[in-house]
DNA sequence: CTGAAAGCGCTTACAG
DNA sequence: CTGAAAGCGCTTACAG
């Protein structure tokens, strides 16, 4: 016969089960998806059938129907930077466990190929955005939270660090406790050019942040000291900052890096130059991969990636009408500030 | 009326682009694909229309239509380490230069995690497959490419890297120009229990690939000399490895990382009990992040992870058929092995 | 060059 | 408890 029982190639279809265990495709959709109203016997066959052709329910038909997708888009600069990918992780592991998928889309930090992204998570019509905007972002009609750094409007909320709090953190120890007069900033650049003006952006908190710090210390800031590194925050260009910082004629006696491969790009660049800490000292606002292994151990606030991502997961969920999920469910846009602590290692002047 | 020109909060669909342009959808359709056969004022209209509607085909009910998501599934253990993400990112960046996009899955080097993972995305019916497999593949399918690791059957590619020949490098090095003669393994374990057997596991094959080394060199290999780690790879059970070695009655010399996180983590443990690389030498596989800036600097393999990831994406692209990707499209498997090299730097005893 | 119609694989009122 | 039918938003033979 024509229909012998050949392994089919195609994956197999509600209406291959339903004709497989003799009922409509209504009643075979219905036993699937556990409903009530469905007859043991019926119930006992569908789940037969779908087992033997290990049917799989195609995703694509369920949420163009359902108009939902169960998914969520994610959108970053660089999923290599660890900060990210940590984020990454504990968004991920907040959604999946709620039976969401992560759509994950980079951006080099480029807010043309953000506004990509967003569309292109739109056309896949995705239930949520979770993004840490480079400039870039516009509403696509999907909920949206923010961390990292959040544009003012159209959030469902937002999960930011408490950047001020952290670079008085920064600032004071390296004023008060070891006595530098002479602080620099090595930090992130601060808007990107053309893009919208953030209501709240990490790269502008911390070096606003710097500046005052440095001011209620009474220290002065010659404007040579700060130094804004490249849109990707490469190791490179900030190991060039340092090298400029150490031929002032009145070089700095402590560098306050404003991410942690700024961070590494200093460290890099003072090898062979400089010691630190003893002629300069170095701290980084987030803390490097392997902070305890680098020579010297590199003073730091603590890490906050993972948290970032899952409280913005929490937000998200809450939105989406996923229940107790920890987001109030009133429709107010949420802002989660997340408090910082510093970890003293030995780049600083600490003893280890 | 009812029909005034509110703006909608639905996005706009094909037949709302038609009925602005005055068109059937199929008129509306063909103008958008660039198709030949539409008249120019007909193409006019419909650009307009969709324009000023912001018109984003959805693309969930083409690729229904159409059969092909434009969408390959990532699945490796962990996007937080540093080695997976890069390959990601490697992978990503081919893949989205051709159009299609990327839904990452972790499967924690869980078998049935990933067994899950992979028929999560059959679901979501994408186009392919990339996998750093934990021992838990099954096919479902979906054309297959391996990176890291690879079970024999069903794959249209794999990109592996010559692991004997990396563990070579690093026990000679470690024997001939340093001299040691007590040289012990730190590694990830083997094979997941129950399982499939690998016809190439990378685990396996560092092993191994110790082994033999280690023989050809006409060294001796006591049994504890040779330790494995937890599924995760995490640094503290790592840690705890190392500090058994050293407690042996003759401790190793010399200890060969098979995996970053090992590294760091037997790193960390030796800080304050033993001094690196004079009491005691260490080699990693892989290089781990800021290599250069860990103390001391830490001898490793050359970085591959990207290189890894952007192979594999042209290999599955080729299976794809999508056309001069590199790929061999005559339908044979195709197995990249990527060749190492060994960076001295000073956890060796190389000078600095 | 154009459009009516079928169909991708589901889910869900609606009517028995 | 069950099923026929409509419909999600596209694309693509097919027939003008």
């Amino acid at each position: 016969m024509a229909d012998a029982p050949i392994r089919e190639r195609r994956p197999a279809t509600l209406a291959d089960v339903a004709v497989a265990a003799g009922v409509s495709r209504t009643t075979a959709s219905r036993a699937l998806a556990g409903e009530p109203n469905v007859s043991e016997i019926a119930r006992a066959r569908v789940w037969a059938a779908a087992e033997r052709l290990s049917f799989e329910p195609n995703r694509l038909a369920r949420s163009l129907r359902r108009g939902s997708t169960m998914t969520v888009g994610l959108v970053v600069p660089d999923v290599a930077i660890g900060f990210y990918a940590s984020a990454l992780k504990g968004a991920q592991e907040t959604l999946e466990a709620r039976g969401y998928h992560v759509l994950v889309m980079n951006t080099e930090r480029a807010a043309d190929r953000e506004r990509d992204a967003l569309r292109t998570l739109r056309a896949h019509r995705v239930d949520g955005l979770i993004v840490a905007t480079s400039g870039g972002y516009e509403d696509v009609g999907a909920p949206a939270v923010f961390f990292d750094s959040a544009p003012g409007a159209h959030a469902v909320g937002a999960v930011v660090l408490r950047n001020g709090e952290g670079m008085e953190l920064l600032v004071e120890h390296l004023a008060f406790d070891h006595g530098h007069r002479r602080i620099a900033y090595v930090g992130p650049p601060d808007t990107s050019p053309g893009g919208p003006r953030m209501v709240y952006s990490s790269a502008h908190e911390r070096l606003d942040g710097f500046r005052s710090a440095i001011g209620r210390a009474g220290l002065p800031l010659p404007p040579e000291y700060v130094r804004v590194s490249d849109m990707a925050c490469s190791e490179a260009v900030a190991a060039g900052l340092a090298l400029e910082l150490l031929e002032l004629e009145r070089p700095p006696t402590a560098i306050v890096a404003g991410a942690d491969t700024l961070a590494i790009g200093v460290l890099a660049a003072l090898r062979g130059h400089a010691r630190v800490p003893e002629d300069v000292a170095v701290v980084s606002f987030d803390e490097p991969a392997s902070a305890d292994l680098i020579d010297p151990p590199v003073t730091s606030l603590d890490r906050h990636d993972r948290e970032l991502g899952r409280r913005a997961a929490e937000i998200l969920l809450g939105a989406l009408g996923d229940g107790a999920a920890g987001g109030s469910a009133d429709g107010a846009s949420e802002l989660v500030s997340v408090p910082l602590q510093l970890c003293r290692r030995r780049s600083c002047g600490c003893a280890g």
